[in-house]
DNA sequence: GATGAATGAGTTTTCATTCAT
DNA sequence: GATGAATGAAAACTCATTCAT
């Protein structure tokens, strides 16, 4: 009964993860112990430990899917064949950090937050963010690139460039979102309009 | 050793939390112990409570300076009366991030991230944070005000937006140049000219 | 070790309070370390602290035993319907009090003197002392009130007072008990007989 | 200048022993620091040192003061050519435990049920209690002699015993005045005349 | 496989005491 | 002599992890 068995397994992984998920949005990486895990998870401590050898794993795991999160605007928003401006790409990737942000189950930015602080002294979680952020940064750069080639965005500059300033923007909306709470999608694409005129 | 100089306090304050600076900047705030401080700073654990009651509370003191890092960039560059346009202002801006930090004593915006995880679960820092960045972000509406008032930004459109979208591109670059390293201030304002163009 | 019944649990709290009282007896509750009880329970510091949530609680614990040490006394010679004289009465207090404090484990009473003392400034063991006593001390009112009926003692005295009166004589032996090592129940029937002839 | 300083060496230990008295009274010798001590007396840790070598020492002049409370008994009340009936003794000496016990200053008599606590393990005021118990005790002894000598006691008893469970009375009233409150030493002398008729 | 009681190294914190000034 | 900052050993307590049942 291998598939039953892989099924549950996976089962049983996501709801460990979604329990030290609830932690961490809580509480920080930190102040959530495996007991906390354990008893929001409703397994046993050996149960949990079947599935993640350590603190550590687990803690990478969350922070993984944490960073993940941006996976999906790969699939969606900026599949590369829609043509987008810079204000709409942005835009659009805001209103997917708020959707994400607003699911129930908790804040997940919160702890892509607490993984960025974690990035500093945890190379495994360093990877992962690189990785994500580099690539969801590659998609701003093709947008700058195709914004070249129309004509709407000045073809001497290097893209790259024009691709960190734009990627910059969404840690900077995430950070202002949590910390001061007024920032919206719509008031940085205002923002970001105003200032390309 | 009675009768010990206000500046003696104020010194033996600056060494503790400088010690405890380079524990965060190192291993985080977390995974610094009590004990590395001590050993780091040179003095007894007695000594070390007699200024900060708690782990606590010297982590709030820590989060407190690597926030208050731009308070320096009031009484420089972004003071009042200086025309700033939005690249030049982001662009000074980025540099004096840059400058703190490679200061030596260790990059205190690694602390300045962990400070913002922190916020999440911590009143006190989220506080500092709040008021530190309302405060700074303000200096980039008064950029944008200026630039309306001169006639080279859109007048139609609220500043604050304008401020927060020029904000953001700080803990943008932060962020990029922690876990990327590839960014610098010249790289962001010329990708930001290019968009303004 | 999982499944673990209710008798196992309730035998490892009583292992915890007695390895805690033999230190309480030798040493009292203050120059007992936890790591005395850790050592003296053989068990480990993490199991101590599953039973008892700090040392106040242990504390309590043992002193809340100590006090509760007269119980046994409602269900033997104080039991309501045998008609006692004072002097009977008292003699049988006394030489259960005794024969508790002979028993193997140490002293008993010499906790029981701590826990006055404990109970100047900790409110639960005052409660409980005052519940245990005030009880105990009906039972030499209700002696008094049953010589009152059957007019071997005065009826125009409140019984309350010569409960009191009765009730004072067991801390007074027990405090010479240990103190002076001189007084025995015998020792103090034969004295108050003589008073009262 | 010997007596001067002689005088003030006095008087700086006795405003010593009256803060930690009034601390001891409060929260009891243990929990009572040095620092608690250093601040209530308004001296520095080095003059406190300077009187006591140790808290040992201090804990053990606190507890002989508050044991040597009964020496004015001595010279007052029980000075041995006053006939006193066992009745009046007891109240006399009652009469002067509760005046002592509200004399301004805090309630000696709690830090006297320490000491009991404390001479359990702690030979020096083991010692002290001892010794004024058995001075005191045997003035009750006393008392017993001179009635068998007028022939209100009964002669064939060892005064011994008599003197036993007369002083008994007064630790006995001392721990229902404190932890019941609701004894007085009017309700003594009537409860013991009552059992004497 | 699952359980959860037990482990014990490690952490924070306290506090009696000293000693440089 | 007096001071009180500093000391550091020792205390209370935590918590990731294991393993007997």
């Amino acid at each position: 009964m291998p598939k039953v068995t892989v099924e549950h397994r996976a089962a049983r992984h996501d709801q460990i993860v979604a329990a030290a998920r609830r932690c961490a949005i809580e509480q920080g990486f930190h102040k959530t112990t495996m007991a906390d895990v354990i008893r929001e998870s409703g397994l046993s401590a050996g149960a949990v430990y079947g599935y993640f050898k350590s603190k550590d794993e687990l803690v990478a795991a969350i922070a993984d899917q944490a960073l993940s999160t941006v996976d999906k605007l790969f699939e969606g928003i900026l599949a590369t064949d829609q043509p987008l401006t810079p204000v709409a790409a942005l835009e659009a990737t805001l209103e997917h950090v708020v959707q994400i942000a607003e699911q129930p189950g908790g804040d997940v930015t919160r702890v892509a937050l607490q993984a960025w602080a974690e990035a500093m002294h945890n190379d495994a979680i360093a990877g992962i963010a690189r990785e994500k952020y580099t690539l969801l940064r590659r998609k701003f750069v093709a947008v700058a690139e195709r914004g070249q080639a129309d004509g709407t965005i000045d073809a001497d500059t290097d893209p790259e460039y024009i691709g960190q300033v734009l990627f910059a923007l969404i840690p900077g909306f995430l950070l202002q979102r949590l910390l001061l709470g007024d920032v919206s999608p719509r008031s940085f694409s205002i923002g970001l309009s105003a200032l390309l005129k």
